[in-house]
Order: structure tokens, then C-alpha cells, then sequence
RNA sequence: UGGGGUGUGGCCAAGUGGUUAAGGCAACGGGUUUUGAUCCCGUCAUUCGCAGGUUCGAAUCCUGCCACCCCAGCCA
């Protein structure tokens, strides 16, 4: 159900539209999404998922998963596993699953093609010699003194790595381009290195293991893949992938095609610091629902088809951006309005005794489960003589537009009745702890006079009937728009008010037995899910997966400014 | 001072030489409302990084300049 766009194809559907017009690669369409299995992933894989599986659709052709796993120092079948199950939680299903270490055999050959060929050589400088020898951004490489090996001295080489003769580090296979070339991708890139590290799928098998351009480009174009689609960063690899495929005897010959990665404001998305706040704990997990991965998404509440919404929103181009936030809150927001349950919850409870209503009595009140959904039903709502109503909805003292519960005024209790604020009960250091108030009875929601307009409505729950829970509130993870570009360490931007655990939450009774994978919307305060991951008792855990639009907030914060200009 | 990219409103983004420069998010104003939510209506770029040029006509073509991003892993 995502929304339909009214925006013409990005520039990659573009071409890919062109080239099956054009029948090349016989029409064909096959796209791959190849995460490497070092993390998780993050809404900003999400976008690269989107674009891969969903114009593989499109076209009629296939999309496969596969496997970046050339370095296995650092992966590990967990994030395998995670990325799987985060793939399809998002909605799509590979045509295939494969791993680049399913191509070590056939990538073996074709490294030994390339050496045959008199285009790679062994290279047994150290990779501080190799960094100085390929010179700077505007000097030239200048070349290894091995290279200019002979064919058969780097077979022999090349087949000594294979087969363990050496240590890590004393040889390199490098593909033999231009050590002068103003990309520096082409100097001499290195293919192959020694690494006497287990691999989690091919175990002890290869002691020698292929770099990222080697096996991605040539796993690319023996799987069929017609169109690579990836980031920008990569631009500058193109030249190489195209190489790769000219000088060896492939069956395919894809074709790279870049666009900008996602970023969003108030949050990192490298692998790199996201596994940083992991391991250091300033976040629960992986899956905190303040990370931006798809599992921490998933926790917070986020639903795929929302996601995938935000995705495609956003569009699809070469431009660097950044992102608010308020775009993915608002793409969640409309999915979770559209089909989240209502339900009454206070969060920071007071109590109110409606004096003039009977001690022993409950009434069951009708209310909606969707005010614009009728098919939806309704539930009943207890009420009695004690309600407990949300602390900020009173103010003994309130500005002028504030339409809540004020002493002498008057409220409507949502689905109930207008009551009137008789008395303030205060402790001994004057906080407000209870307040009393009259309820008229001749305005019961439905009856025939209840037709009396007061200026607000507030929820509440009757205390008697109240459920306990602890709501957990998350907020942005960084307090900087930028925490990638400010200066300082990463932890000295975090947000330390990223979380608020409310442990006196009350909420009605329907919410007893909550379905986990149910999204609810608690009237007049945002959507909220219960927090599976922190349910260890018998208290219910909720969290607040966004807050609603707030007119009344926006409106306090702006008379704030002013108070201080 | 090398190479590769990108510049359209606060954030995204259509636009591919020819009516008044789409749309979304945000913001602002108004209407409906027993959620200060939702929904609905309206406002929001005489101008497309800047300066020249070509053309009857330029965000779209040309020239120059400026700004920002990426590249010197035996990471991906």
C-alpha cells in the first residue's frame, strides 16, 4: 500500500527502461542487493534494498541476495542471519541466495587467468611499501620492483599463497593497470591477500582471499547480474569493475550504475559507529529503537510498508542529502493513523475523585477502536468514581489558549462526561496530588444531552480499573543534526535524554493482553507497541514508537521563545 | 595543485530548450472534529550555485568561476 508517486522514473528505471527498449542483454533485468555480513542492517540499506528488489520487479527480471563475504576476519553467520530476517521483514524475497565465497573456486581461475595473461603479478612489498609506492592524490605510483615478474615466477607465487607456503602479509596479487593513474583505484589494485583466518562458510579451504573489487565485479558478471546498482562512493571504482570485465572471459557484463546513500539528521549510519554504540553500550543493542537499523525500526514499531513508503519519498538520485527526520516520522505516523487501534493510556497519572458520582458504581462506556474506521468496532471502557487523568492536562494557573482542566473550568472526559474542577488537594511542599470534581450527568457521550460543547477533551482511565505498565519514550539518539561531521567524539553528541522510562503509566483495561505486533494509537499522546525485549516481569512494557503532531506543544514552545527574547 | 561526482524553496524532489518551475515533508493561515490527532481548503521559488554567452525563447545548450561530497585499506 504505498503511496503511489506522482514523480516520473528516477534516472536509474530510466535506464533500465532504455536498455530493455533496447533489448540489450536480451531485455534481461537482474539486480543484487550484496551486503557484507559484518552488521546490520540500517534504513539506509533499506533504501538500497528498495531500489534493487523493487526495480527487479518492475522489469520482470530477478533480484538476488548475495553475500559480500571476502573478509572473514570480520564476519560472522549472526549478522547472516540478521540480514535475512531483516530483508524479508522488510517485504522482499531473493530469487536466489548466494555468497561471493560460492565464486572462491571460479575466482581462483580467474586471478590465475588475469597472472597467465601477464595482468596481475605477486606483489612481496610490505603494505606500508605498497601505500608509499602509490604516491598521493596528485603524484603518480611509481612501480614495485615486482613487477615485472615473470608469468611463471608469479604462477609459482601466486600457487604458493594458495597453498600456504607464506605468511599474512608477505604477498599480494595486484592486477597490473597504471601506477600513474589519476584513480587511484587503478594503480596496481591489490586482489588477493593472504589471511590464514577461517571462513565462516568455506572454513580452512583458502588461506588466500579476494578484495572487495575483485569478487564483487566478477561475482557480479558470473551470476548474470545485469544492472549493479550501488553507492556513490563507488563511482570511482567503475573504471575497475570495467576492466575486470574486459580483460577476463566472463558470460556476463554488467553494467554499475551509482546513486546517493541515505542520510538522515540525528544519527550515524556507518557500520562502523553503529557497532561502536553496540559494543560500548550506549545503546541496548542492535536492536535499541534508537538505532537506525531495521531491527532497532522493528522494535520501535516502525512497520515495513512505512519504511518502505519513507523510501520511496525520498527518490532516487546522484545529489548528497540529508534528511529530516520529521519525513521518515511522518511516513510512519500516516501508516500507523491509518491502522493503529486507539486506546486510553496515562502516562503521568492524577488522580481525580468526581465527588458527586456514586462510590460503588462502574459504568462500561462505549468507545471507538478508530474514530474514522468504524468497521473497526469498539471496546468498553470502565468508569467509576476515581479517574486518573494526565498530570499535564490540569494547570492550576493556564495561558490563555489553554482549552484543559484549570480550577472552575470545565473538561469533557473523551467518550464519558464534562466535568468541573471544584478543589486542588495539594502535599505539604504544594505539588498538586489530587483534584476534585463534579461530573454533570446529564452529559453522558451518546445520551440525548450530551450534546453540550466545553472547549477540550481530555483521555483518562478509571483508577480502580487502571492497568500498570512502565512506557519507555525515545527520543533522536544524537542531539546534533550531524553527528558524523561535528568535532569532538561521537559520544560527547549523544542525546542524554534519548530515554525516559515511565514506571506509574496506567492504562486502560483492553490493553491487558496487548498482541506484541499490534500498533496502538493512546489518544492524544502518539503510537505506542509493547516492548517485547524488555518484558522480563509481569509489568507490561510499552514504548512510544512516534508521538502525535502536536499543535499545542509546538504553540508552548514558541511562547517559550518568546519569554526568553 | 590530480581524478571522479553533485548543485532547483527550510528538508527531499520532478523538470530531458517553448503555456503561470510538479509533488511530498516542514512552516504558516482557515474549516471540520468528544484525540490541540486525523481529514479538508488555502499560502509558501518573477526563479533554478554565480557570471557571461548562444537562441525569437534557457533550470534545461556553451564558456568561465564558486561551493560541497568521494578517492591515497593487504575493509566493503
Amino acid at each position: 500500500m504505498d503511496k503511489e508517486s506522482t514523480r516520473g522514473p528516477d534516472f536509474i528505471r530510466q535506464i533500465v527502461a532504455d536498455d530493455v527498449a533496447q533489448g540489450k542483454r536480451d531485455g534481461r533485468v537482474q539486480t543484487r542487493f550484496p551486503p557484507e555480513p559484518n552488521g546490520y542492517l540500517h534504513i539506509g540499506h533499506a533504501k538500497a534494498i528498495c531500489i534493487s528488489f523493487n526495480i527487479a520487479t518492475e522489469f520482470g527480471g530477478k533480484c538476488f541476495l548475495r553475500f559480500d563475504d571476502t573478509n572473514p576476519e570480520a564476519e560472522d553467520t549472526e549478522f547472516v542471519e540478521a540480514i535475512e530476517r531483516d530483508v524479508r521483514w522488510l517485504g522482499f524475497e531473493w530469487d536466489d541466495l548466494t555468497h561471493a565465497s560460492d565464486y572462491f573456486p571460479k575466482l581462483f581461475e580467474l586471478a590465475v587467468t588475469l597472472v597467465k595473461d601477464g595482468k596481475a603479478y605477486v606483489d612481496s612489498l610490505s603494505a606500508d611499501e605498497i601505500r608509499s609506492y602509490r604516491g598521493t592524490l596528485t603524484e603518480p605510483g611509481k612501480p614495485s620492483p615486482h613487477r615485472d615478474r615473470s608469468v611463471e615466477e608469479n604462477l609459482e607465487l601466486f600457487e604458493g599463497m594458495r597453498r600456504g607456503d607464506f605468511d599474512e602479509g608477505q604477498h599480494v596479487l595486484r592486477a597490473k593497470i597504471d601506477m600513474a593513474s589519476p584513480n587511484m583505484n587503478l594503480r596496481d589494485p591489490t586482489l588477493y591477500r593472504i589471511r590464514k583466518v577461517a571462513h565462516q562458510r568455506t572454513g580452512d579451504t583458502w588461506c588466500i582471499y579476494p578484495m572487495y573489487d575483485f569478487a564483487h565485479t566478477l561475482s557480479d558478471a558470473l551470476e548474470g547480474t545485469t544492472h549493479s546498482l550501488c553507492s556513490l562512493e563507488f563511482e570511482d571504482h567503475r573504471p575497475l569493475y570495467n576492466w575486470l570485465i574486459e580483460q577476463l572471459p566472463v558470460p556476463h557484463h554488467p553494467q554499475q550504475i551509482e546513486f546517493s546513500r541515505l542520510n538522515l539528521m540525528y544519527t550515524v549510519m556507518s557500520k562502523r559507529k553503529l557497532k561502536r554504540l553496540v559494543e560500548e553500550q550506549y545503546v541496548d543493542g542492535w536492536d535499541d529503537p534508537r538505532m537506525p537499523t531495521l531491527s532497532g525500526m522493528r522494535r520501535r514499531g516502525y512497520r515495513p510498508v512505512a519504511i518502505r513508503d519513507f523510501i520511496s519519498r525520498v527518490g532516487v538520485t546522484k545529489k548528497d542529502h540529508l534528511i529530516e527526520l520529521g519525513s521518515l516520522e511522518s511516513a510512519v505516523r500516516d501508516d500507523l493513523n491509518e491502522h493503529a487501534q486507539r486506546r486510553f493510556a496515562v502516562l503521568r497519572p492524577l488522580k481525580i475523585v468526581l465527588t458527586n458520582y456514586p462510590e460503588d458504581k462502574v459504568e462500561l462506556l462505549e468507545a471507538a477502536n478508530h474514530p474514522n474506521r468504524p468497521e473497526l468496532g469498539s471496546r468498553e471502557v470502565p468508569f467509576s468514581r476515581e479517574i486518573l487523568i494526565e498530570s499535564e492536562d490540569f494547570m492550576e494557573d493556564p495561558p490563555g489558549k489553554f482549552r484543559r482542566l484549570a480550577p472552575g473550568r470545565e473538561v469533557r472526559l473523551r467518550y464519558a462526561y464534562i466535568i468541573k474542577c471544584e478543589d486542588v488537594v495539594k502535599d505539604e511542599s504544594g505539588n498538586v496530588v489530587e483534584l476534585r470534581c463534579t461530573l454533570d450527568h446529564e452529559t453522558r457521550s451518546g445520551s440525548d444531552q450530551a450534546q453540550r460543547k466545553v472547549k477540550g477533551t481530555i483521555h483518562w482511565v478509571s483508577a480502580e480499573h487502571a492497568i500498570r505498565a512502565n512506557v519507555s519514550l525515545y527520543d533522536r539518539l544524537f542531539r546534533v543534526p550531524t553527528p558524523d561531521r561535528a568535532e569532538g567524539d561521537l559520544e560527547d553528541h549523544l542525546n542524554p535524554d534519548s530515554l525516559e522510562v515511565l514506571e506509574k503509566a496506567a492504562l486502560e483495561p483492553a490493553l491487558a493482553n496487548a498482541d506484541p505486533s499490534e500498533p496502538f494509537q493512546f489518544e492524544r499522546q502518539g503510537y505506542f507497541v509493547v516492548d517485547t525485549a524488555r518484558a522480563a516481569g509481569d509489568t507490561l512494557e510499552f514504548l512510544r514508537t512516534v508521538s502525535l503532531r502536536d499543535s499545542w506543544a509546538k504553540l508552548e514552545a514558541q511562547a517559550l521563545q518568546q519569554a526568553k527574547s
